[in-house]
This record gives C-alpha cells, structure tokens and sequence, in this order.
DNA sequence: CAAGATTTATCACGTACGGTAACTTTTCCT
DNA sequence: AGGAAAAGTTACCGTACGTGATAAATCTTG
C-alpha cells in the first residue's frame, strides 16, 4: 500500500510482473475465479502467474494482464522515444 | 507493413510482442547466435519467441527483452498517466 | 468461528527446452 | 548476375514440466 504509486512501472522479472498483476487485482477487489471466468484463465495458472512462476506462458500471461486492465508497453531503455512529444522523467537505477 | 515509428508501445499478444524484439534487434544488427551468447539463451527459443510462440516461458522472455535493452512497463489501461498529460484513451473490443 | 479466497495435490496429456544438424532464407561479395 | 557465406528455421531426441479440472487443504477475511 506504501508503493502503490511505484506498482506500475517497470517489470524485469516474472516475480515482479505476478506481483504488479496481483495488486492491482486486489486493487480492484476480483478474485481469481472472478478473473479466471473473465479471462477463460484457470485460477491455477493466475494464482502461479501472480506468485512469479517464470515458466508460465507467455501467452496466458498477457491474457491475465489484459483481463485485469492492465497495459504491457515496450520500450528501448535508456532512449527517448522516437514519437511525439518529448517527455520527461526518467530516473531509476541508484 | 509494420512502421517501425510505432514499434514501441503497447502489445497485447505474444505475435506482436515477439515483432517488436525482432524489428528491435535488427535495428541493431544483432543476430540471434550474439543474443544467445549474451542472454543465455538458445537461439531455437528467441528464433520461436520472436515469431509469437505463446507458450514461450515468460521468465525466459523477459531475459530475451532485457538482452535486447527492452523495458516492459506496466500500467493500468485506460488509465492516464500519473503525471500531466492527458493522452489516448482505449480502443479494441474483445 | 464461519464464509470466502487461495494454494496445492493428483491425474493425464501435451509440449517447451537445449543441442545438433540439416535445410531455407537472406545478405553480400567478386 | 551468380554463388558463397551468414543468418534463421525446423526436425529429432529425451527430460521435464505446464496445464486444466476437481477436491481437499490452508490461509484470510469479517
């Protein structure tokens, strides 16, 4: 609940994405059965997927995000992006 | 075919995420074999990866993504940013 | 404590994975 | 242009594990 600002952001491991995945379903007060139904995702496969099982699927796993509302967005890091508008703020990495 | 301007951004699926790691690549001249040498990863998984296998391991696509210098963020759909900005909105009916 | 939510065990099936080699495509050189 | 070399794809093998469905076990609420 400290870092619910940070939860988004960038995700380098599959611990992290099943976590940012779970707190934002909690967040939003669903169940796994509720997404499991929602996303035609067995509440196995989330409750593994949340809990940062590296050898889920791919595909599955952005199923579960979708499902939960949540967008995956790729980037070159360390580089502006090359579209409109320049932005700010980058500053991670102590 | 696929602009390249707007490679980087949101992906949904495991194909376009896969698109995005190849064009990325080839943008920087790495072939396969360097990528596997530097992630550890076999050349058959990124080969695979990067024609969308969706039963690629995510843990093994993130290592894939991050060789690559890729980011993957995170965030709420639909959802503006944190900081100023009002921007895009959604789109895509399932 | 009870109701609800999540984890885990079991079973059976399917397939990812690495390594290697053969094969196909792409790149690039004379 | 033609062809060779490089890059990428794919089939084989065996090991190992993911997955769904269900139910039982465990944890989390209220």
């Amino acid at each position: 609940m400290t870092d619910e600002d940070s939860l988004y952001g960038t995700v380098q491991t599959a611990e992290e994405l099943g976590r940012v995945a779970r707190t934002h379903r909690k967040q939003r007060r669903l169940t796994l059965e509720t997404v499991s139904g929602l996303g035609n995702l067995s509440t196995r496969f989330l409750s593994e997927f949340e809990r940062g099982k590296e050898t889920a699927e791919i595909g599955k796993v952005l199923k579960a995000l979708r499902t939960l509302g949540l967008e995956v967005i790729i980037q070159p890091r360390g580089r502006a992006m090359p579209v409109h508008r320049a932005d700010q703020a980058r500053e991670e990495t102590p």
